[in-house]
DNA sequence: CTTGGACGATATGTCAGACATAATAACGCG
DNA sequence: CGCGTTATTATGTCTGACATATCGTCCAAG
């Protein structure tokens, strides 16, 4: 998607590495996001990840280069390399995201942190795309949720029409920065089909609140939308909520986020 | 910010320019968002460049790079480097943002758009400061907006603050994703501010509507907090109807979007 | 005339070694 | 003991070379 690691297309985690510079980022990036390193200070040095990774220098300073463009580490000339805080980092590029979603099991923190923005966002992206979809991306919703509802017995094969019928939401939008949500999405899908596959069975019983969610762009109902795709997403958060456990509150205690509750009403007031 | 060309604090634009690899990728970039490169194919070669800006092809390889990992372009052996298309940009990042929003006047769609997303993400994030606030995350929202008032008379200096007030209440979040919309409310009410300095006079007028903010999420009210700040975004979008011109649609027609009416509905149901 | 494969040209990918620069750490002098 | 000077060190930049994957071209076979 970059030219980077995150060429890992849909749900296939293993393979990434591509060319050199895209491996050590990779590798590097995943280990930051991943705490290996403190909030300020000291990544290894060039030289040394040259030995680490049997690399040249050039090839080891594009990998940082890649990294400081997602606000990973900063450079300064004599200290050497740092990480950065996590409020530097660009969490809403792909590759952050998959960084963080793919250790192991990424803290259930941050899943919910996801669950409630996608809460905030696609409600209302669905709104939009009642209102500014045209032929052509109406049909490339529907397309995908026809393959939705071919692949309603395999968790597996479910997820990447699932993917594109979220994408092809954004899409109809009409407006570019909504669809750079797309890598968000496409993020926390893959991780959420992945957990279903595990535990949940077939995904059908999610086809019907995807068919209401495109129904209502169909007929160019903006509220009906924002309401179906956030029952959608409620339904989602409490399948996360039954494989990870109950959502954490701030430092311990309130709770806020997306879960029950249909809550009806659209996502902006139209003039 | 990322150790590149962002590197632009506040309403400053001019600096930039800090090390090689950072100003070719500055202007290289520039160009890209402003469509001087046609959707797929051929920015000028590394040697071309090298030759353009005096570097060598380290530098303006490690520029690439940070363009790449930002989605502008994408390389390939023999091909040579082509610009990629609009809809893989990261239009989330900071440098993306500020690359298209710097050309002199920036497109009025992209500022819309722009607008529609603050009006979906920034409502909801009052909400959920409302609901998750701490003794530290509100003092910082406090004290930005005592500062805008102290700045109320002058448009350049209440720039700071006003940026500082709104990235405090996603910090207040609680909620590493919400956080990294900083980038976008920083980018946008820069121009924003930069256009009413030009065309209208002191910022007084907002003062009142942030105070509203302020005050919902200090009595930790949510719904209020997203109206407040919902009627506060309507006021900066008449503002750039006012300066630019009233609201694209579509292709030409329907309009959607954030505007007059205020409209109180919660971000998202309390469980 | 079309089809297919061989080959050369070209732009990116990688490497090794050198020097420049700035910021830190160590040293030594007053 | 404080402070300016010097060394050290990691990143920043440059150079020139070779590796590798394509894209175009051209020629030969069908």
């Amino acid at each position: 998607m970059t030219d980077m690691p995150s060429s890992r297309r849909n749900g296939r985690s293993p393979p990434a590495a591509v060319d050199g510079a895209g491996r050590i980022a990779d590798e590097l990036g995943s280990a930051i996001v991943a705490g290996l390193y403190q909030p300020h200070e000291l990544v290894p040095g060039e030289l040394a990840l040259c030995r680490r990774f049997g690399a040249s220098r050039t090839v080891v300073r594009e990998a940082f280069k890649l990294l400081s463009a997602k606000g990973l580490i900063a450079s300064r000339k004599r200290s050497g390399t740092r990480a950065r805080p996590r409020e530097a980092w660009h969490m809403l590029d792909a590759d952050v995201l998959a960084w963080r979603l793919r250790n192991g099991q990424a803290e259930p923190k941050f899943l919910f942190d996801l669950l409630h923005v996608r809460a905030v966002v696609e409600p209302a992206a669905a709104a939009m795309a009642a209102r500014s979809h045209t032929p052509e991306t109406l049909k490339s919703i529907e397309a995908a949720f026809a393959e939705m509802e071919r692949a309603a017995h395999d968790p597996v094969l479910f997820a990447d029409p699932d993917i594109r019928f979220h994408k092809a939401i954004l899409a109809a939008t009409d407006n570019d920065v909504m669809v750079a949500f797309g890598a968000l999405t496409e993020a926390a899908l893959g991780v959420f089909v992945r957990a279903a596959s595990r535990h949940a069975g077939a995904p059908a019983p999610s086809v019907p609140l995807h068919r209401a969610v495109l129904a209502a762009i169909q007929r160019r109902d903006a509220e009906g939308a924002h309401a179906a795709m956030m029952a959608l997403l409620s339904r989602t958060a409490r399948n996360v909520e039954r494989n990870v456990g109950p959502a954490p509150g701030r430092n311990k205690g309130r709770d806020n986020g997306p879960s029950r509750r249909g809550s009806r009403r659209s996502a902006k007031p139209s003039k």
